[in-house]
RNA sequence: GCCACCGUAGCUCAGUGGUAGAGCACACCCUUGGUAAGGGUGAGGUCACGGGUUCAAGUCCCGUCGGUGGCUCCA
């Protein structure tokens, strides 16, 4: 006799077991309609989930009107779609074979064994869809089918799909006592797959459905395993959300770097120069040239010291470093000394013969820095050093190069050369808690200046379990302490990750996501007790014994290219002023205007502004509309009006009309301090006092 | 690197094995227009590259290179 609770506190009682969908119809037949699963006692279960003792329960439904869905109830659509696409798959193509449908953040997947020779292409999706949206119309129940685990298991082994008998083994391993199957119908009669559920009462609950992509997969993860096709799709309990969605995405694919930088003329990548290698063009070169300029002013503040290293080095360093040949694979190869090398061709020798003595280190080559700090090492090491000198603090815009595998290359996100906007501090143990703050400081004022709001601050702590760390656990855990106390001092949620420490230390990571849903680590400050030890560091101590400095590399916007390619995406192209490629337009009326436009365009060049002007043979709206495509943050409108006053026009980006206007010091000396604070709104204010805005 | 898909003008894309196309951008001419596309003319192509099948290949097949998505990886 269940006594239920339900959420707004009140209780039922029932004289049997009952479920959560006769629960809801006891309540009314408006929920019982409405409803798609439930959680009893905190677990999410389906309609026909048998309640036979006292409980809570909430009830699961449908979104009502426009309210959003809740994740539970997307969660039973789109674990109930996997379903019918699965379904939809195997009749389209009956020798396919299911491996694991779940869930995920925007819609769900289904991992396909093909047989051999046989692809889904996403010419097949329109055929798939019209086979679920069959199922669907059906309305068919999802009935819940239980068998013991021997029962089970021999029915699994007469089908003979291993990875079905291998997800059995899984769920019996990790627990479960019987094994469950979902039929899109009658147990028995209808398409069914082996699967813990819940689901959604029926198939015409999923209301709106999308195959969206076909892409590879590798089983439980492992690349040296079988390679599966993993069938992307989504689905909500309408198509009108459906619709939504999918125009979210849209607009989100405008907002990709990749086509806005081609549009902007920002950047561009270049067969003949090589995958991943960033052509930054004079436009995307004023923005990177900017956040340089805003950071070096930070630095100079934290008492940072400028460094140039070179691109290439001994192999011995990085050998010492334990860079070489550790991460030989992502590394272009290294440039072995001309003589060496036509002594080794007399000999000889082969590729394999030249990697393993390039290893040990009996030919001598050079390698493009993967990373920076190998050269401050040597730069600290080069003169002695007193406790009293420390911190030192080295930094540098340095390029390295690593050779990333072609399939992770993806516009300015991912590439083999990049520069960091890197340094490396040197200290003592007690001043490591107030350097780590003072680089996740420089974190904050860049994010706070460019408006980043969502990131996600991650320590990463070691893996207890692994070994592939360096340096003793009592150092480590005074390194995770410090950098947990750090960003407690960042004022902003943080989250430990075990096991995403580098493997020479702790560090703390700042990462955002694309614009397609993709997440990138920016910053980056890591702790180091490893190189060091490596190259033999010291400094004198008060003692005047030697003592061992402990490491920081930090990189506040990760690099230059990551950066730059989050920020299209982040402003869409339309920068604010101080970064923005070109910052003025002057655009007159007509020709008669063309005098006094030069004028104008003369003063604010002299005042230092980007500016242009645009005497095109082309209408004024037609020169707006060009402009407002380029996303240029103030033209300036001349006529024979203003040049009669003194003034300009000015229309601002993103205001589809004229501010007014003011006279040209006026917005000479707003624009300037606009552009020098690297603010927003000093222009707009002009208007904003005047009450015209 | 692996799997799938894709590669046609600077860009976005049409193109049934039978003469290489459009819009935008570009150049020139006309138009001098006060707030998001004025009109005309023209130029622009080794259909990624290399093989093959065919009377005939942008189109079909194979390979290479490159891009996209995902997987794996990311010191």
């Amino acid at each position: 006799m269940p006594t239920l609770t339900l959420p707004d506190g009140s209780t039922r009682s029932f004289d049997d077991a009952t479920t959560p969908g006769g629960v809801a119809a006891d309540i009314g037949p408006g929920l019982a309609k409405a409803a798609l699963g439930a959680r009893v006692d905190g677990e999410l279960v389906g309609l026909d989930h048998v309640i036979d003792r006292d409980a809570t329960i909430s009830l699961i439904t449908g979104p009502r009107g426009k309210d959003p869905c809740s994740e539970d109830a997307l969660w039973l659509i789109r674990h109930s779609a996997a379903h019918i696409m699965a379904e939809a798959v195997q009749r389209v193509f009956p020798e396919a074979q299911l491996v694991y449908g779940p869930p995920v953040d925007d819609g769900f997947y289904y991992d396909i064994a093909m047989p051999e020779g046989q692809t889904i292409s996403s010419g097949d999706f329109e055929r798939i869809e019209v086979e679920m949206d069959a199922i669907v119309k059906e309305d068919r129940p999802f009935s819940r089918c239980t068998m013991s685990a021997e029962e089970g298991m021999a029915r699994l082994e007469g089908e003979g799909s291993k990875y079905k008998i291998d997800n059995a083994r899984r769920a019996l391993e990790a627990g479960a006592d019987t094994l469950s199957w979902y039929a899109t119908g009658n147990p028995g009669e209808h398409w069914d797959d082996l699967c813990r559920g819940p689901h959604v009462p029926s198939t015409g609950r999923v209301g709106g459905f999308k195959v969206m992509s076909v892409a590879a997969s590798h089983w439980h993860g492992d690349a040296d395993s079988d390679r599966l096709t993993r069938l992307y799709g989504t689905a909500f309990p309408d198509r009108k959300r459906l619709a939504a969605h999918l125009e979210r995405l849209e607009e989100a694919r405008k907002r990709d770097h990749r086509a806005i930088g081609r549009k902007l003329g920002l950047f561009r990548i270049d067969d003949m120069v090589g995958q991943g290698l960033v052509l930054w063009t004079p436009k995307g070169a004023i923005i990177r040239q900017e956040l340089q300029d805003f950071i070096s002013t930070e630095l100079k503040r934290q008492n940072y010291e400028p460094v140039f290293t070179p691109h290439i080095g001994k192999l011995d360093l990085f050998r010492t470093s334990g860079h070489y040949p550790y991460y030989q694979d992502s590394q272009y190869p290294p440039v072995v000394d001309p003589e060496a090398m036509n002594r080794l061709v007399d000999e000889g020798c082969s590729c394999a013969d030249l990697s393993n003595r390039l290893h040990e280190g009996e030919v001598e080559g050079y390698l493009l820095k993967p990373m920076n700090c190998p050269m401050h090492i040597r730069i600290f090491a080069g003169e002695p050093r007193s406790y009293r000198d420390l911190p030192v603090r080295l930094s540098e815009f340095g390029t390295v190069y690593r050779y990333e595998q072609s399939g992770e290359l993806g516009g300015m996100l991912r590439v083999r050369g990049f520069t960091q906007d890197d340094a490396h501090l040197f200290c003592t143990e007690s001043q490591l808690q107030d350097e780590i703050a003072g680089c996740l400081e420089l974190v904050r004022i860049i994010f706070n200046t460019l408006g980043i709001e969502s990131f996600d601050v991650r320590v990463g702590l070691r893996d207890p379990e692994a070994t592939k760390y360096v340096g003793s656990p009592d150092l480590w855990d005074r390194a995770e302490e410090a950098c947990r106390a750090a960003a407690e001092t960042l004022g902003d949620a943080w989250h430990a990750e075990e096991g995403e420490a580098a493997f020479y230390g702790p560090k703390i990571d700042f990462i955002v996501q694309d614009a397609i849903g993709r997440s990138w680590q920016l910053g980056t400050v890591q702790v180091d007790y490893n190189l060091p030890e490596r190259f033999d560091l010291s400094y004198i101590g008060p003692d005047n014994a030697p003592h061992r400095p402990v490491m920081i590399h930090r990189a506040p916007f990760g690099s230059m290219e990551r950066f730059v390619g989050f920020l299209i995406e982040h402003f869409a192209g339309a920068f604010p002023a101080w970064l923005a490629p070109e910052q003025v337009r002057v655009l007159p009326v007509s020709e008669k205007s063309s005098a006094y436009a030069a004028e104008v365009h003369d003063a604010l060049r002299a005042a230092g502004q980007r500016v242009t002007l645009d005497e095109g043979n082309e209408r004024l709206q037609a020169r707006i509309r060009t402009a407002a495509e380029e996303k240029i943050p103030y033209l300036l409108i001349v006529g024979p009006r203003d040049a009669e006053a003194g003034t300009v026009s000015v229309r601002a980006r993103g205001i589809e009309r004229d501010l007014g206007a003011v006279q040209l010091q006026a917005f000479v000396d707003a624009i300037a301090t606009e552009t020098r604070d690297r603010c927003e709104g000093v222009v707009q204010s002009l208007f904003a006092d005047a009450g015209v805005a």
